[in-house]
DNA sequence: TCCATCCATCAACGAATCTTGTTCAAAGGA
DNA sequence: TCCTTTGAACAAGATTCGTTGATGGATGGA
C-alpha cells in the first residue's frame, strides 16, 4: 500500500471542491462565517439577485456545504460543520503525502 | 474585523478547487503522491486516453498544482508543493472559523 | 380572505467544461 | 535521413454551469 490517501473517496471529495470553486459560493461561506444569515440578508450583503444566490445556495445544500432552517417567513442557512471536518481531513492527510513525495525530488534535481 | 478568514483571496482559492474539483484530476494526484509520473505511465495507470489527461494535466498545471520537467522523450508530471501548502494554509485557517461559527447555533436550537 | 414578503423553481440563453479524434512538434534510435 | 515514440494543441460535439427574468408556493399580517 503506498499511502492512506490513495482510500480519499474522490467522488465526495470532487463534489465538495466543486462547491468551493466558485468565488460567489466561497463569498457566501465567508458571510455564513458570521453565523447563519437569511438570503434576504446575503442578497443585500453580495448585492446578488435573489435566484443567482439560490442557484449557489443549492449547490452548496447538496455538497453538504450548509444546512437550512425555515423559520415563519424565513429560510437560515448556515455552514455545516461536518462536511468542513471532512474537508480538512482529506486536506491534513493530502498535505503531508505531497511533502513527502516531493522530498525525492529535491535531492535528485 | 470579523475573522482573519475574511482575507482569504476567494480568486486563487477558486482556481485551486476547481482543479480538485474532478474525479480524473483527483486520480492523477493520487497517482502523482507516488512521486513524478510521465504522460504515458499516467495513461496506462488510468486508462485514459492520451489527449484527456493531457487537457487535465494542464489544468491542473495552469492552476500551479502540478508542475513539469522534460528528459529527452518523457515529460514528468510532480506535485507541487508550495500549492498544497497554500491549500492546507486556507483550509486550516477556514475550519476553525466554521466550528467558531457553528457553536452558536448548538445552544440556541 | 386578500395581500405582501420570502424564497425555490423553471425556462432560456450563453459560457465554460470535458471528451474524442486528429494533427503536429520535439526527441532519439536505426 | 527516415522512422518511431512521447505528448501538446486543435477542432468538433456533448454536457454541465452560471445568470437572468418570470412564476408559484409557503407564511404571516391586515
Amino acid at each position: 500500500m503506498t499511502t492512506t490517501t490513495a482510500r480519499i473517496d474522490t467522488r465526495r471529495a470532487a463534489v465538495w471542491f466543486h462547491a468551493l470553486s466558485d468565488e460567489t459560493r466561497l463569498d457566501i461561506i465567508k458571510r455564513l462565517l458570521g453565523g447563519e444569515r437569511c438570503v434576504c440578508e446575503l442578497t443585500d450583503a453580495l448585492d446578488a439577485a435573489q435566484s443567482r444566490l439560490s442557484f449557489h445556495l443549492k449547490t452548496l445544500k447538496d455538497a453538504g456545504i450548509v444546512s437550512d432552517r425555515r423559520e415563519g417567513r424565513w429560510i437560515y442557512y448556515a455552514l455545516n460543520r461536518d462536511t468542513f471536518d471532512a474537508i480538512e481531513t482529506i486536506v491534513n492527510t493530502l498535505t503531508p503525502a505531497v511533502r513527502t513525495a516531493t522530498k525525492s525530488q529535491k535531492c535528485c534535481a
